[in-house]
DNA sequence: CATTGAATGCTAAATATTTTGCATTTAAGG
DNA sequence: CCTTAAATGCAAAATATTTAGCATTCAATG
């Protein structure tokens, strides 16, 4: 699905400070469906999202694969790595050509200690993700399964620059996305096309009432 | 329930820096069920838990109550209002007797700058919570009610000093942790003490087998 | 020690959600 | 234009979970 969390790292840091920390670590290539890391992995240092966007999930025991999430752009990832001291939580693989920048420990700790920006931006990163999981868990339990698909809706229409509110999405994507079976999103769409909501065509859907309602 | 969150931020801090910011703050004093805050306040600050737990939550449109989540002694909240900028996202009652000490937005700002020592610790605790969260919305989908449960209980069995796995909990408790109805918490309790995992009792639970057949 | 409110136990009906399986539609490629 | 894999639509059965309501047990306290 498309990158949710706001406050991107890379956009909170000076010029100067961002050109300094990407050229401090090594940036890689990563084609669409490509493993960037698994859980488990050791290998602590923070990487960074120059192109692209990255899925992160795990799979269950019975091999069910469960998104956590996706990010995009500037966003980093593996600061529990660092911070935490714990390995890698989840597989991570990307979402289209992409690029990532890893910084090993001892090249960040080395930044921080030079930029103390650096910290004040992981502060604000850090924060705003950690408000939207919670958010996102209350919402489990808050909204019905429509709400919540009209909620992801309107979040992906106001993140990106989409004509007339024509989403590129699968019904797929959007039941990894919120954790419900491909079954049940594709009645609850149905349902809210029936009222009106929404339109629904073949790998897109086009939204018609923005704010529906749904108190975001 | 219990205070889960591990990695509190005020063990992390020196004694000279914890002193410093407690000294810093205004302290006040909580009975149980008293409202801290509510959500929506505007008062952008830092709050740390001297003493006590508190809970965490909002009122669904409905009126149900949602508990998102407990912190214990020593935990910080409020991140959200110097990082995010944004006002207070739950509502904050006491779960016992509290004492919360309440650093101005002034005030945290100074204090950061004078010791770095803090903005480590604060990305060491929200990271943790961070990860606590997306794990707990992992769960939710990857595990049976059960099996959260069996997760919830070891969690706390191993956090306090406890007899004999003798947990004073209510399983009012832990449905509300859990975001699960009293009557399915009963059933998945009784199934539970039949394979013989824990023993039932009036306001507590004997767990008997901490390792059980859970992947922690 | 009798009373009482809180906590637990239990049942039945209603609702939400997943699983399975197959049919149909769509867009892309040969 | 035809074929094909992916995406969607749909239906039925199985599970999971909540809601509502009431009975019972427990422990605090007057």
């Amino acid at each position: 699905m498309e990158p949710i969390a706001n406050q991107a790292l890379l956009p909170l840091l000076s010029e100067d400070v961002r050109n300094t920390v990407i050229n401090a670590g090594v940036t890689k290539r990563f084609q669409t469906e490509q493993v960037i890391h698994q859980r488990g992995d050791g290998m602590p240092g923070l990487s960074i999202i120059l192109v692209g966007r990255v899925r992160f999930g795990i799979y269950t025991q019975r091999g069910a694969y469960i998104q956590t999430g996706v990010l995009g752009a500037g966003h980093c990832f593996g600061e529990a790595t660092l911070f935490a001291k714990t390995p890698r939580a989840y597989d991570a693989d990307a979402l289209g050509e992409t690029e990532i920048c890893d910084i090993s420990q001892a090249r960040f700790e080395a930044l921080v200690e030079q930029s103390p920006e650096i910290s004040k931006a992981l502060l604000v990163t850090l924060t705003t993700r950690l408000y939207e999981a919670l958010e996102f868990a209350d919402d489990l339990r808050a909204l019905s399964a429509e709400d919540r698909i009209v909620k992801l809706l309107i979040r992906l229409s106001a993140s990106g620059g989409f004509d007339d509110g024509v989403l590129p999405v699968r019904q797929t994507d959007i039941a990894y996305a919120l954790g419900l079976s491909r079954v049940h999103v594709g009645a609850a769409l149905k349902k809210l096309q029936e009222r009106g909501v929404l339109k629904l065509g073949y790998r897109e859907i086009v939204l018609r009432a923005r704010d529906a309602n749904i108190r975001l």
